[in-house]
DNA sequence: GCGAAGGCATAGCCTTGGTCTATAACTTTG
DNA sequence: CAAAGTTATAGACCAAGGCTATGCCTTCGC
């Protein structure tokens, strides 16, 4: 079938006649009528059943509909989307970000690049660091941005800066010293863990394993967004990058910085074969620049 | 864009060379270059940069692979079926059924009408309670089998037989009478609740509520397996349908019938005005036929 | 360094999908 | 019974997309 006869189909079917359908598609009727009996001739089976001058719609076109109706509307997606590149005056990059770097860093970054350079459109899609190193391979993204290294020989890495994993407790939580915590602190406490959380949570169990130190983990909670609300519920504590803590919307809890830092890198990964090296590297400049800027005045 | 042009995208894009593609096409290696060429005139931008006689995808052509992979995914489903449309030579039977019906009910029903007619095909989708009207208005089901009447004009509902809701516990449970049980034994006792249960669920509470029996509901199951792999774990006792209880494979469990029996009509929906009114009806009869065999074999 | 092999583009030709206008036939409605 | 709506047919036309033949460029092997 070709794909103006499934607009055909699509429109005639969902009108109901030949032709409003032809009016919906600015068209003449006798134009619409031919394609769709066409149609017809080649797939072998009658689409409509014609009688006294009317359609109806057999079995077989109310099975096909079902799938058709789905092709439509991502092709008119697809259309839109190559009316936005036909469009495009600057050049055009597709983050890949984590949920927690997506509300707070990443659009502070494209803010900033816009200012340097208003032509510039992006996209942003969040992922998961382990689906980060696919995206791009696949080429999917332009940039990826995640805590830690890519491990592939086609992808490219640039350290942007740091990112400091915080405590994050009710507001007047006992126990908890003026200034900085030490990580001890987390020992028997009622900890609200975070499943699948990345290189994040490598860190922070490591680093606990290293001095022997077992929360009482009283929630394992799938997204930032809900361990941070249970925190501010008095649930329990927990412990996020900067950037989470930053995004976080929740005013009843306080962030505290460790005595001996957990640090993780926040890094830019690339294709090693971009088609676009120069507006990659830029990109990657203005970054750094941010984030760096961002780190100082967290502090 | 038309069908053509994208059906001869995705392979350049995915093959790397134009040659290879017509090969795989099995069409010749200048028809792919001219229609490859006019895609990217019609679109204003260009999707491969020519050098040195090879291609290479221009970002442009990275991002509108990303949509153009899943478009020829669903295209290629399309044309199956429009494939198997035409290969059929009786009628076709698309059911939409409770996944508690979906294992032991249907399967029968359809292993009967197959031998009463082996030319007819059948497509099975599950559904919930709440998505069946919804689905026969829209034409994506020709019958729906659930529990409960239809509530909407357009639908004709004919009830199969009935379905009780029966009493599942641990092997060995304490305290079951021999015999029937009556539904003041739920009372107190650890219960295994269904989320959305629909019908079924609206049914049991509803009795309870009437005699003021309250269980202790330990834990919520969003499906009945999980329900059921709990019950026979001796985490508490549930109360699902006969269908349900028979399709299990959980042997540590006991069934159990209730002293004033909880009854569902197990109905058949369709649509009023379907395309094939006789093939449906002979489908009701022959449902209606199983489902009462099946209700006193169980019995 | 040169010929062979393989890649892409162009030219010329043909078939067919899809458009139009004009017209006919049939149904429903006032 | 005419008016207004529907679908179908006929004939003309254009462009999308297929083919063969050919040429040019790059890469690879001798």
């Amino acid at each position: 079938m070709r794909l103006r006869q499934i607009e055909i189909f699509y429109h005639v079917y969902r009108e109901g006649s030949i032709s409003s359908a032809a009016r919906e598609l600015h068209v003449s009727q006798p134009s619409v009528s031919k394609v769709l009996r066409y149609a017809e001739d080649q797939l072998g089976f009658a689409l409509f059943r014609r009688e006294k001058g009317r359609l109806f719609a057999t079995p077989a076109a109310d099975e096909l509909f079902v799938e058709i109706e789905d092709i439509y509307n991502r092709i008119s997606a697809f259309d839109r989307t190559t009316q936005n590149i036909r469009k495009r005056k600057g050049g055009h990059i597709r983050f890949g970000v984590l949920p927690s770097l997506s509300l707070d860093l990443l659009p502070e970054c494209i803010a900033t690049m816009r200012l340097a350079d208003p032509e510039m459109s992006f996209e942003v899609t969040t992922l998961h660091s382990s689906e980060m190193n696919l995206s791009l391979l696949e080429k999917r993204c332009d940039i990826c941005i995640g805590f830690g290294n890519e491990d592939d020989e086609r992808l490219s890495s640039q350290r942007l800066g740091d990112a400091e994993l915080l405590l994050v407790a009710p507001f007047g939580y006992e126990g908890i010293p003026e200034g900085k915590v030490d990580l001890g602190f987390l020992h028997q406490a009622d900890f609200i863990g975070l499943q699948d959380s990345g290189p994040a949570g490598v860190l922070l169990s490591k680093s606990m394993a290293d001095r022997q130190i077992a929360p009482h983990e009283v929630v394992t909670a799938h997204t930032y967004h809900i361990a941070l609300s249970l925190v501010s519920k008095g649930v329990g504590i927990s412990v996020v990058d900067q950037y989470t803590a930053a995004s976080s919307s929740e005013n009843d809890l306080t962030k505290h910085h460790f005595v001996d830092p957990l640090i993780l890198p926040v890094c830019a990964v690339s294709h090693r074969d971009s088609q676009q090296p120069e507006l990659i590297e830029s990109c990657l400049a203005a970054l750094s620049k941010v984030v760096k800027l961002m780190s100082s005045s967290q502090n």
